[in-house]
DNA sequence: CATCCGTGGCG
DNA sequence: TCGCCAAGGAT
């Protein structure tokens, strides 16, 4: 099987894909987003993990954050994982701020603290797959990796006419395919700037980001601007006209509804947060009690807390969506006494209420404290709006 | 291999 | 308002 069948110049006279790409990408892509513009690993990988599923704007400002409180891999190590959670709050798949922090403490235990070099061993570590892998192993080392992202999936499926759910194995291994055929060859810098020859890893830096933006600006889910693309000539789905409807979009489903109650159990100033179980959704994360359907919240205060209810408000209904289904929350507030008699109980902590919004909260449970915040007289009485 | 895991932006 | 899904990985 021929590596590099697109690495030649084509018979009719354009550039190869490649080539084509990062000539693109030097003159129209993005250059200065905060990760770029660095060859430290542990920068490039915080950044790779943060933009799993989640867009460049939202990962900015939480990009700043973690790395001004966590600069390198041995701080994040060394850091307890609340504090890893607290920052992740809000950004989503939380799994991916446990791994981080799992993933930093191996490379302590068995890499010296560093970032192995190659792609099979940074694949080792938890929450880092093979794209991920290839985009550390390129953008930090040089590295001659494909990777196949969501952009990349979008741009490949178009320009080779790639039917079926990318998601299915058939597909994901035609895309891989073509993926590695289309990597810059292994001395073809001449190719794009004779006069000014660059490092093939300079290439291959500017390939992998050029798959990355044209994606994001150009080959766009909706609306995509052929007109600007620099591989359009020989892109089947615009020959063939069919650009609007590949890749093969999901099949829908419909959405469940669940519906659950929170209990905001209030002492004085102070607020209860519960643990949540690692697995599952806001794993790992602080969140209120939950109460089943039919639950009487005066015996749960009492038989799971051992707190007397003074009084109770229910609060405004919230609608929470997820990817796969939506959740309607009745937060219930209530004022309690005793809290002496749950001292000591595992995974359960009193915090301040104003600081509690800001802990390793899931975001509607961040809301519901904001809410209750705002509506907090001095007295501590449940001075809500009815 | 299909499902699960968050949140926010956008048409 | 609502469906879709974004720099995916683990199970």
């Amino acid at each position: 099987m021929p590596e590099r069948q697109d690495a030649a110049p084509r018979p009719d006279g354009a550039a190869s894909f490649s080539a084509r790409l990062i000539d693109w990408q030097r003159r129209q892509g993005r250059h200065d987003l905060p990760w770029q513009n660095t060859r430290d690993a542990y920068r490039i990988w915080l950044s790779e993990i943060m933009l799993q599923q989640t867009q460049v704007g939202t990962v900015m400002p939480y990009y700043e954050r973690f790395l001004a409180r966590f600069p390198d891999i041995s701080s994040l190590a060394a850091a307890p994982i609340d504090a890893v959670m607290q920052l992740w709050s809000g950004l989503g798949y939380y799994s991916r701020a446990r791994n981080l922090h799992r993933a930093a403490a191996l490379m302590v235990e068995r890499h010296a603290g560093q970032m192995p070099a190659s792609r099979e061993a940074i694949e080792q570590l938890p929450g880092i797959g093979r794209s991920t892998a290839a985009a550390i192993a390129t953008f930090a080392f040089g590295a001659r990796e494909a990777i196949l992202d969501g952009n990349v999936k979008r741009v490949l499926a178009r320009h080779q006419a790639i039917e079926g759910l990318p998601a299915s194995s058939a597909v994901l291994a035609r895309l891989w395919a073509v993926a590695e055929t289309f990597l810059p060859g292994v001395s073809r810098s001449s190719e794009v700037s004779p006069a000014s020859p660059v490092s093939a890893s300079e290439d291959l830096i500017a390939y992998c980001q050029g798959l990355m933006d044209l994606g994001a600006t150009v080959c766009t889910r909706a609306r995509p601007a052929c007109e600007r693309c620099p591989v359009a000539v020989d892109c089947e789905a615009r020959l063939q006209n069919r650009v609007h409807e590949l890749p093969t979009p999901r099949a829908r489903r419909v959405q469940p509804l669940r519906a659950t109650s929170m209990l905001v159990l209030l002492q004085g100033d102070d607020v209860l947060l519960e643990r949540r179980p690692s697995t599952g959704i806001w794993g790992g994360l602080w969140s209120l009690p939950e109460l089943q359907a039919g639950d009487d919240p005066v015996l749960v205060a009492r038989q799971r807390f051992g707190l007397e209810v003074i009084e109770l408000r229910p609060l405004p209904r919230l609608r929470h969506g997820f990817t796969h289904f939506s959740l309607d929350i009745d937060p219930l507030a209530v004022r309690v006494l005793g809290r002496q008699a749950s001292l000591g109980e595992p995974g359960a902590l009193w915090l301040p209420l104003a600081e509690a919004g800001s802990a390793a909260v899931p975001v509607p449970v961040r809301r519901i404290l904001a809410s209750l915040c705002a509506g907090q007289s001095p007295q501590g009485a449940l001075d809500l709006p009815a």
